[in-house]
DNA sequence: TGCAAAAATGAATACGTAACCATTTTGAAA
DNA sequence: TTTCAAAATGGTTACGTATTCATTTTTGCA
């Protein structure tokens, strides 16, 4: 492999002037400059990342362990952040981390001395939180947080949970399921806190109410249970369009008509969710840019300026009125 | 930060016997081991991966070059990558290139010494393919495939386009359009030039043969053209599942029943496509696994194993029938 | 023309690890 | 015990770059 020394040998300079060519060129007397890059041009030099990282201990790399593809959400925010930071001139180590393998995340994130984190995949009390902190290195957390997160980027969970309860009200239902997941992550917890706020006292009622693992198979069997009940609910309010669009699924395939049987809404406002063959009634961040893009906007904006203040940017909610939900008569 | 000498120094022993312990346990003594490990736990030592890349010439590090995520085809093969080169030991570089930008993801490559690439985004004639193959990294694409390309997985794209207009020649229709991509690319060229192999000649008109580049606008706009012709199409062959769903969407926004008014199919047979708000019919590799997994699996058998025969993988496919054709009337 | 200041260049070193070679210690056979 | 091979450990170096400090060359001005 060609080196830099290999360059300075080829033109006739030290390897300090290399250097100096690349980084600090107005350094360098115009003739060098030019017999140095044609040196680099005849010998396709490119330089060793690994070799500056280490004496510079920057590596402009970022670590984004986010959850996993098949939901829709994760789909709109690792493109988001993998392209910004891209054009930023940072590269992107991808991970897609379920929580039992956060600390396996951890140690590739130390191992790699990456310039920053951005992630979504953790508990709110999650032990290992003490570790990334503890770190030295950047990091914010979008969609997820934890108890004592100092930087974060959500949608405003609970309004969020309110105003698909209401929605469903507004519509006249009177049975109205809620689909979610573990309260252990922060999102499903204010948002299903939200739920109870925005229902009626007499309209909920908790065999209604189901916390899944958020898997395929999960959801399946939440809405199988939900329509196994002697009066199933004409409307199911999912904490996550993902939850959402997994139920549609299993009640198109069971047989059901959405909205005409039942009524779903959803939570995030996905990309997908706007499609012809889909429109997902669902609530969702005012703004435009999705969480993974002011992540990532605000972890360089601290890797570059150094700033160290918290960072909370909670979105305000509303409601995209689509057609999975409508008027229970 | 801690190294391997703050844990040898602390441990009372040689550097030398620090990297030993972590890497050649069986040569150092029980006492020692334990001595050392204490050091290391006591300090939360984590080695350097750069460091280590220097003086191994290996990374562990993954480059993938894959298209956009707006694109479904792409999540799959994303999901399926990433997961399979950690499980792997490998970290992975997302990039998300359109063609123009391969020179950079090319510098970025060479820079970060990754052990291995795989992508899809290369034209069939594309010049960078030489300086790929140059670098004597192990590299293979998947989906699209170079002129000179040694080392890819694709499925049978002709057959593809041939089951693609069978499909509807069999439905019974007589006006039947293709939106592809540009014929520069391996994927869109084969697909069509099946397509055409497939089709009765007096039911192939140029008016109803489109090439797009595949942006939404321009699905948009395709599909326009077509339904504005004096006689429209009442099928259309899709050359990827994204065009397709971009087709489908337009049409429903634009007032059109599919498959009541207009028959699409795809090809690539992606997940979603088994929405059940969706239920595309498309034509897909007979395999379970994607093209991105069949990919990786190569690629770190090509760089554990040194291997450098040619791996040129054709899946098999077929037509998966699904609910947005139906028999023209 | 001479001289100081500025500009340009080079030599040596550090970053943190693995690997090579040298040295010391151990243990088993004679 | 003595001997000697095997086991265990340590000293030194290389990887490729940026940086620090030293040296040489050039420039501007008296």
């Amino acid at each position: 492999m060609v080196s830099s020394k290999d360059v300075a040998k080829h033109a006739g300079v030290s390897q300090t002037t290399v250097s100096r060519v690349l980084n600090t060129p107005n350094l360098v007397k115009k003739p060098t400059v030019d017999k140095v890059m044609a040196a680099i041009e005849e010998l396709h030099y490119i330089p060793n990342a690994h070799a500056r990282s280490l004496v510079q201990n920057k590596t402009n790399t970022i670590a984004l362990l986010s959850g996993p593809l098949h939901n829709p959400f994760f789909v709109d925010t690792t493109a988001a952040i993998v392209n910004y930071a891209n054009s930023k001139g940072y590269r992107v180590h991808v991970q897609f981390v379920n929580d039992e393998k956060l600390n396996e995340a951890y140690t590739s994130v130390v191992e790699n001395k990456v310039d920053g984190v951005v992630m979504s995949c953790i508990l709110l009390d999650d032990p290992i939180f003490e570790k990334f902190e503890k770190m030295d290195i950047p990091f914010i957390t979008y969609n997820r947080k934890h108890i004592n997160n100092k930087h974060f980027v959500e949608i405003d969970n609970f309004q969020a949970g309110i105003l698909s309860a209401r929605h469903m009200l507004e519509l006249g239902h009177k049975q109205i399921a809620w689909i979610g997941g573990p309260s252990t992550v922060s999102t499903f917890k204010n948002r299903y806190d939200g739920f109870v706020e925005g229902m009626n006292t007499q309209d909920l009622a908790s065999q209604y109410v189901i916390q899944t693992n958020t898997s395929k198979q999960a959801v399946k069997e939440a809405f199988e249970k939900l329509m196994q009940l002697p009066t199933p609910p004409t409307a199911i309010c999912a904490a996550t369009d993902a939850i959402a669009l997994q139920t549609i699924d299993e009640a198109t395939k069971a047989g059901y008509r959405v909205p005409a049987d039942i009524s779903v809404v959803g939570i995030d406002n996905v990309d997908l969710s706007k499609h012809g063959s889909i429109e997902l009634t669902t609530v969702g961040s005012i703004s435009e840019q999705n969480l993974g893009f002011l992540a990532i906007n605000e972890l360089i904006e601290m890797i570059e300026n150094k700033k160290n203040s918290c960072v909370k940017i909670t979105e305000s909610v509303k409601v995209f009125n689509r057609k999975t939900t409508k008027a229970y008569q």
